[in-house]
RNA sequence: GCCGGAGUGGCGGAAUUGGUAGACGCAAGGGACUUAAAAUCCCUCGUCAGCAAUGAUGUACCGGUUCGAGUCCGGUCUCCGGCACCA
């Protein structure tokens, strides 16, 4: 054994010899219990940082304790390698953006391999190789057989100077991200997935994501944003035409002022005679900094009391939401008012706060901003008087009896447009021909294979659009001339159904019906048991995955509905009080960290420095405690190797220590502590820095052993056998090196986790602290397992309570066993 | 604005069901070893008073419940995250 720690041989000797053994690669016939073990996969952008170090640290901690623990897990990795940093590297570089993404795989890959991730590589996937992308068409394909994928024309950002669609999340402060240009909305035909099919499902199934941080679940719930209310017809007055509009607070009915109109509603257009005055609003259509109204010079007639009420088009009112089209209510919504201010439209009270007499609440009520709380019902016919609730109920139900409109539901969430005007992404698989119209490619003809031959100029939009190979093609319905769609995926697509990808083989992904038997892979490894990835996928990936996996399940592909039981949001990493970035230049490199340390004083500070949920605060000094730690663990092993070697470790179930000093029975009862506590820090909620500490307080009672006889050692080995194996999942390398030296003939990496003996993890004696009144007073080492009446009386003639309570009365005596006694006395 | 979460030493963080606040680590100070330094090892380390034993005080702030509150309840302040004209 080598007398000083050396990473830098230790680590690559143990990755090879678990990569020689084959060791992690997951098997589904096995009659163990399964674990599917899960990190989102990184995009390849060229190297990892710390945040991936942090995820896949954690993820390999739950892996290979799982492992331990008996389970046959699968534990996979891959790379969600579209998306557009490839191809603006492409534009920049005039490197290809198949080239670029390859080459920062494998530099990629070799770091993971450094890391000493318990990957089952055998699995990897690659979302961009043909093999994976197809998969992606033929879901799209299915989708749109059940009419779950569709084509409309919409609103998006749209940078004139790049001449393309930009996600929302590329739009800075409405200005392209990359040119600067002020964005504009622009009408665009797009593909689109029907997510809110599934919307009311999405949203129930949300109370059984049991093992999700309620956090993400309630973000879940907020973006699919459920609203019940009613649809009610204003009819034109002087027209045969209705406006429809959606409102949650039919209870306000009788107060709307006057009806407001998106800019892009249908009929805004037909009601407007003055073109260029709609044309100055829709360009202001959602923008925040100021509310804008025009005037149709129509009105419509309420239907609850039968006013004339003008109709307005209104900047704020979005056309994607409810019926494009609300009834202003002033009086009782803070947008309303604040328009019908700058208008100068009538506001009328029709909701008094609930007091003792709101009728005279009502009169002198003086509105200086809307009342937008419940209360009681005024100026509303019939229903004065009504609360709000049951106003709303009632006056539903009168709409529908009445014939006016009808009960509703409406989602904040909307179809998932997933076309992008980008080259590198998967080809949607649609044919458009001037007979047939758009016609889905035939399955036999996937994957249609994104062309590698095209130029990357930065302007006039997709390569594809000049790939004329690629465009020019045949009808597959009458054989005619039809011309490719060029428009590829949004990435996220990709990432929504990886995790079921995982469960075959590397490119042996098959949804052939006929693979699909009880017993396959598929059935076996989903859901996955353990998810783990970044917060800022709360919403977006994590939505899309859920509705990816109910189509899968509606294919009958799956069983489940959910993909994921537990979910595990870790914390960014924090240097100096920001997230780590380049323009900060707080960037920690994990190659530098491995260089100098060793990867598995980097996983340990990345464990040990909070737990997993919460930001992690990054420190170098803290990285160089870890790596002390380490060291200190070589030492002990080193400095009493011979003793170690000579000896067996005892029994772990020995109950009889006559034969064992007292520091060996200290040592005995301190490593079956350690035992315990790392397992339930891990059991609960995954809590690896106070493991940790477990197990650095279990080493600083090492350092202060001292042996007796030989009995002594065998504890001593049992302690430090014990220490390595709990310590295997943190750092592996290093665990499985002094194992090895230990002499153990066998790896540490099969050996089970070990158990504790709770008889002998007790403490012989405890320290009863005693309360007067509340306050500590004195403290008396007792024996355990007295009872009540017995520690009373040794509390009683302890020296220091005597006169803490002096000649006062005793009105009560509280114990708690174990721990604590508290005697509450008089004056 | 709405919805969440959090506030504990010089710092990161412990305290699991209401029962010893500050585990563990970092930093700092002192000592040992060394010709010297690094490394290592040992000791001290919330604040105030005291030579000390010890006492008082202390978990953002104010109040409450309780024998007992970092933990529960009500209110206030600050910070962080999400959503944001969703009618």
């Amino acid at each position: 054994m080598e007398e000083r720690y050396n990473p830098k041989e230790v680590e690559p000797k143990w990755q090879k010899h678990w990569e020689d053994k084959n060791l992690y690669k997951a098997i589904a016939d096995d009659p163990r219990k399964k674990f599917y073990c899960l990190e989102m996969f990184p995009y390849p952008s060229g190297r990892i940082h710390m945040g991936h170090v942090r995820n896949y640290a954690i993820g390999d901690v739950i892996a290979r304790y799982k492992r331990m623990q008996g389970y046959n897990v699968l534990h996979p990795m891959g790379w969600d390698s579209f998306g557009m940093p490839a191809e603006n590297a492409a534009i920049k570089h005039g490197v290809h953006p198949s080239k670029w993404t390859h080459e920062n795989i494998s530099y990629m890959k070799k770091q993971l391999r450094q890391l000493g991730l318990s990957y089952d590589w055998d699995r990897e996937v690659t979302t961009c190789s043909p093999e994976y992308y197809k998969w992606n068409q033929w879901f799209f394909i299915k989708m749109l057989e059940k009419d779950l994928a569709y084509r409309k024309t919409s609103f998006v950002n749209w940078c004139p100077s790049c001449t393309t669609v930009l996600a929302n999340e590329q739009v800075i402060d409405t200005k392209c991200w990359r040119c600067d240009s002020i964005v504009i909305q622009k009408e665009l035909e797009q593909w689109f997935l029907k997510i809110t099919h599934y919307a009311e499902e999405l949203l129930s199934a949300c109370d059984e994501l049991k093992g999700w941080p309620e956090k993400v679940v309630l973000m879940q719930k907020n973006w699919i944003g459920k609203s019940i209310g009613v649809e009610v017809d204003f009819r034109i007055d002087g027209m045969n035409k209705s406006i429809k509009i959606f409102t949650t607070r039919q209870d306000t009915l009788f107060g709307a002022t006057f009806l407001c109109l998106s800019p892009n509603h249908p009929l805004s257009a037909k009601l407007i005679t003055d073109k260029t005055e709609l044309e100055k609003i829709t360009t202001k259509y959602s923008q925040t900094d100021e509310k804008l109204g025009l005037f149709t010079g129509h009105y419509c007639i309420n239907p609850m009391n039968n006013e004339k009420v003008p109709i307005y088009i209104a900047n704020f009112v979005l056309m994607e939401y409810g019926t494009g089209a609300i009834m202003s209510v002033p009086a009782h919504d803070q947008r309303d008012f604040d328009f019908a201010k700058k208008y100068e439209l009538p506001i009328k009270v029709v909701i008094a706060p609930e007091d003792k007499n709101h009728e005279l609440r009502a009169k002198s009520y003086e509105l200086k901003e809307a009342y937008e709380d419940e209360g009681v019902l005024i100026n509303s016919g019939q229903f004065d008087g009504i609360i709000s609730d049951i106003a709303r109920e009632k006056i539903a139900a009168y709409i529908e009896e009445k014939g006016l409109g009808k009960k509703v539901v409406n989602y904040k969430l909307r179809d998932w447009g997933i076309s992008r005007q980008r080259y590198w992404g998967t080809p949607i698989p649609v044919i458009y021909c001037d007979k047939c119209g758009a016609v889905p490619v035939p399955e036999k003809d996937l994957p249609v294979i994104l062309p590698e031959d095209v130029k990357f100029t930065g302007i006039g939009g997709s390569p594809l659009l000049e790939a004329e190979s690629f465009i020019n093609t045949t009808c597959p319905k009458c054989a005619g001339k039809a011309r490719r769609e060029t428009d590829t995926m949004d990435t996220f697509v990709d990432s929504s159904w990886y995790f079921i990808a995982y469960c075959f083989q590397k490119n042996s992904i098959s949804f052939d019906p006929s693979l699909l038997t009880p017993n396959s892979s598929l059935k076996y490894w989903m859901p996955v048991d353990q998810y783990i990835g970044g917060v800022e996928h709360a919403v977006l990936h994590l939505l899309y995955s859920r509705f990816f996996t109910r189509v899968i399940r509606d294919l009958g592909i799956i069983k489940e509905s959910e993909p994921f039981t537990n979910l595990l949001t870790q914390g960014m990493v924090i240097k100096d009080g920001a997230k780590m970035s380049k323009s900060k230049g707080n960037v920690v490199d994990p190659d530098y960290l491995i260089e100098k340390y060793g990867s598995d004083t980097s996983r340990l500070f990345s464990l040990f420095a909070a737990p997993p949920e919460k930001d992690l605060d990054w420190s170098d000094k803290g990285v160089e405690g870890a790596y002390r730690f380490l060291n200190r663990i070589w030492h002990i092993i080193h400095k009493n190797q011979t003793s170690l070697r000579d000896s067996k470790a005892i029994s772990p179930n020995i109950t009889d220590l006559a034969d064992i000093s007292e520091s060996g029975r200290r040592l005995l009862r301190k490593t079956h502590q350690t035992i315990k506590k790392v397992t339930s820090d891990i059991e609960r909620e995954y809590h690896f820095n106070t493991a940790i500490a477990a197990l650095m307080e279990l080493l600083n009672e090492l350092g202060g052993f001292e042996a007796g006889d030989k009995n002594d050692w065998s504890v001593f080995r049992f302690a430090v056998e014990n220490m390595l194996l709990l310590l295997f999942p943190f750092t592996p390398h290093i665990a499985e090196e002094l194992w090895n030296a230990l002499g153990n003939p066998s790896g540490i990496s099969g050996h089970h986790w070990p158990e504790w003996n709770e008889e002998i993890a007790n403490e012989e004696e405890i320290e009863l602290v005693i309360q007067i009144n509340g306050k500590i007073k004195s403290k008396l080492m007792i024996i355990r397992g007295l009872s009540d009446e017995e520690i009373k009386k040794l509390v009683f003639q302890d020296q220091k309570t005597k006169e803490a309570i002096g000649q006062k009365s005793i009105r009560k005596t509280i114990i708690v066993k174990g721990k604590l006694i508290n005697i509450v006395i008089g004056e």
